[in-house]
DNA sequence: GCAAAAGTGTTGATCTTACACCCATGA
DNA sequence: TCATGGGTGTAAGATCAACACTTTTGC
């Protein structure tokens, strides 16, 4: 009935997928750090941030610690992907992985980048051009993709890759980027106004055409529902 | 920038919460069935069937083991649910449970009942008055009900919980069932017949009533749409 | 015939989508 | 005044919920 005894020769390991939209030559693009590997298997190759599981640290925690030595950071949304474990996912050992995504708002990572530079071995590529990947990364970042894409058209996650002001066309733009399409300005405005999800701040964004509002998420509503977790 | 060295300490177990609809005095409930702990921590209490990870067997592996450990059966559906992994989860040692969800067909369950009786230490409750449970498996029960109810509300997930062929009356009362409330007869049917998940078959069901069309799931169509995983 | 469940039709409410159109600003 | 994006209005279409009604069986 129960099994015999405990196997010490798995190993858990902890990795991210970090998501944020940057504008680069080609409009904004929604993108993701990697790490380049220093050590085999797959040196030389690029691969999620990512870690072994510390005895006293959650897998949250964990997650968090890999994002901060990735980007010195803090998430502004965090939550956990899956759980890889085929017996062939790696070379040499046995490892299970615990892979979280996270969402980071795009210009504190352009405020960090700005001052303290990049960190050593980390690049951001965007989703749609990656270089080949270590083990079975480019398959757990197909997953992560699809899921932020799916969050996103039924909740108001994209919200966290923003700052804490903005204008609800640079919503959209957020939403447009991480959807892939274009959405309807007026019905979207018309969606997010009824959904008590953002309040109008007083403040205005100007430029060559008529102000923006700027507006505020509604810190009472969760970005997401997760249900009772 | 990297971490130091792989944490020995940390072991990590494959729990499965395991439903199916059976019919008591009180009616059509959802069920789960649980196992009498048989050594500390939380000795004689019960808890999800569940174990060690084995070197050699992958995380779905594992479950579908644990599966047929507990009940001699192979699940109509099995997905994982969520890792947990909080350092207190366990008295004495570091766990980090993959914890999966599965559905059983309730014919099965009552034929395998009748013909080799009921496993050891095993028993079935309804998931509305389950008794205390060991280590944090209440919490995970929640959220795995919470995770059914909601799948149930946009995929044709429920209908893995019935024989090949069934009325669409009896998948009628599986998704009230599964989600708490009552549906219209009309509008299930007219929902489904769109959808093309089901085929209509040219058996009946007799009765003391007009004689009702057995349909059978379309193969062709997945029972819920999983992403690229 | 009657009860009970199968199965059909209809209607109004709601949500989605497309798109026309006015408004406010910088240049 | 013109170009540009902000913001409002509206109507067609799709979807959904409620419920009246007809059909087919066993007794």
């Amino acid at each position: 009935m129960s099994v015999t005894s405990a196997s010490p020769d798995v190993r858990i390991a902890v990795s991210t997928a970090i998501f944020s939209v940057r504008t680069t030559d080609d409009g904004d693009q929604l993108m993701i750090p990697l790490v380049r590997r220093t050590r085999e298997p797959f040196l030389g190759q690029w691969a999620l941030p990512g870690g072994w599981l510390g005895g006293s640290e959650g897998l949250e925690d964990a997650a968090g610690r890999t994002l901060a030595e990735t980007t010195a950071l803090a998430p502004s949304w965090l939550e956990q992907l899956y759980t890889f474990g085929d017996i062939d996912r790696s070379p040499d050992a046995r490892v299970v992985s615990v892979v979280y995504w996270a969402l980071l708002r795009s210009d504190l990572v352009e405020a960090q980048r700005a001052t303290a530079g990049a960190p050593e071995n980390v690049e951001w590529f965007p989703v749609e051009a990656l270089p080949e990947l270590a083990f079975d990364h480019q398959h757990i970042i197909d997953y992560a993709v699809w899921r932020l894409r799916n969050k996103a058209g039924y909740s108001r996650i994209a919200a966290a890759l923003l700052p804490d002001e903005f204008t609800l066309a640079e919503l959209r733009g957020v939403y447009e980027t991480v959807l892939g399409k274009r959405l309807d300005p007026s019905n979207f405005r018309r969606l997010l106004e009824g959904s008590e999800a953002l309040v109008p701040t007083e403040a205005f964004r100007t430029g060559p055409h008529r102000p923006a509002r700027l507006f505020q998420y509604n810190a009472d509503i969760d970005l997401a529902e997760l249900g009772p977790i």
